[in-house]
DNA sequence: ACTCTAGAGTTGATGTGTCAACTCCTGTGG
DNA sequence: CCACAGGAGTTGACACATCAACTCTAGAGT
């Protein structure tokens, strides 16, 4: 019976605490912005990576690379929004392919009230919680797990070494 | 109202280093658990939720309860995992509700060997990155979100009186 | 006994995420 | 010029998650 163990009970216990953490405060940001705003947290994604590029369209493969998502999630999470209409398809080339993606005026108006809400909310559950030394212990974990678990580690400062393995 | 920002940009980027970490990590884990035993991470949780009931049977509402869920989220979840031949139904009372959940001999199969890859992927891609002072910052972190989120609180016991709740 | 209601569980609709297969375009080599 | 490899983007199928509406049952209260 313990000998089938790979954590010990606290382990567990450990893991399942930080997990259930992360659940709850997720949800409650993810039901904060959807009161508030009617939006979800991928619309939420989305809005402000656009509103980011400070109204020059975007590819589906830059919003793919700048959110780190599949291309087929962007895609399906495109034809979602296109319908709600926060968001617009503008082909151009000859046949359809080649889609710019830009906001629509409503799209740009979610993004704007979304950030003050959801950013509001992040500070109210989650920065605010945090003691300074909580704060730089998660950050430094954060970045550390990120170093480690991510295939394409090294766009961030402008590549100060050719990486050997990083292509993508 | 030109600064809209409600964070400054530190602060974002150490949210959305922070949530990138999180997203990192569960997908490696989904994927380990995935490529090693064909199961998710729900099916485990579920898996694991009956293996530790030691044979008994559970109602869906036990479920619920113990693993946090919604109890509609319980009951898609069984129905797929009928269809796998993991868990089964068996009926009691009359008519059909009130149905016991049971693991299959496939299903202890499975939760056996799967606690032991997941256990394992948990140690090297989570544990072992953290220096006990890191460990136990973050543990205390989660406790205290937990405490200020979980909307039913202190179900344990009857207050807050009795804490060490290590019970579910 | 009979109704009424609260709880357990299911179902359907819709949104989210992932994988694999597909289409269309474009650039390159023959 | 043509074929074709490869990239960009879409689509379909399926699992997961959430909410609301529904069905049954059992247990009051009268």
């Amino acid at each position: 019976m313990t000998e089938t163990r790979s954590l010990e009970p606290e382990e567990w216990e450990f893991w399942d605490t930080w997990m259930r953490a992360q659940r709850l405060l997720t949800r409650e940001l993810e039901r904060g912005l959807q009161r508030a705003c009617d939006i979800s947290k991928a619309e939420f994604s989305v809005l402000v990576t656009l509103w980011q590029a400070a109204g020059r369209e975007m590819r589906v493969g830059e919003l793919s690379e700048s959110l780190d998502w599949d291309k087929s999630r962007v895609s399906h999470q495109l034809t979602r929004m296109e319908k709600r209409g926060f968001v617009k398809r503008t082909q151009y080339g000859a046949d359809g392919r080649r889609a710019g993606i830009g906001l629509t005026a409503e799209g740009r108006r979610a993004a704007q009230s979304a950030v003050l809400v959801h950013g509001g909310n992040i500070r109210r559950h989650f920065l605010d919680s945090l003691t300074p030394e909580q704060a730089s212990v998660i950050r430094a974990w954060s970045e550390q797990a990120v170093d480690s678990l991510d295939p394409h580690r090294g766009e961030t400062a402008g590549d100060d070494a050719v990486r050997q393995g990083a292509e993508r």
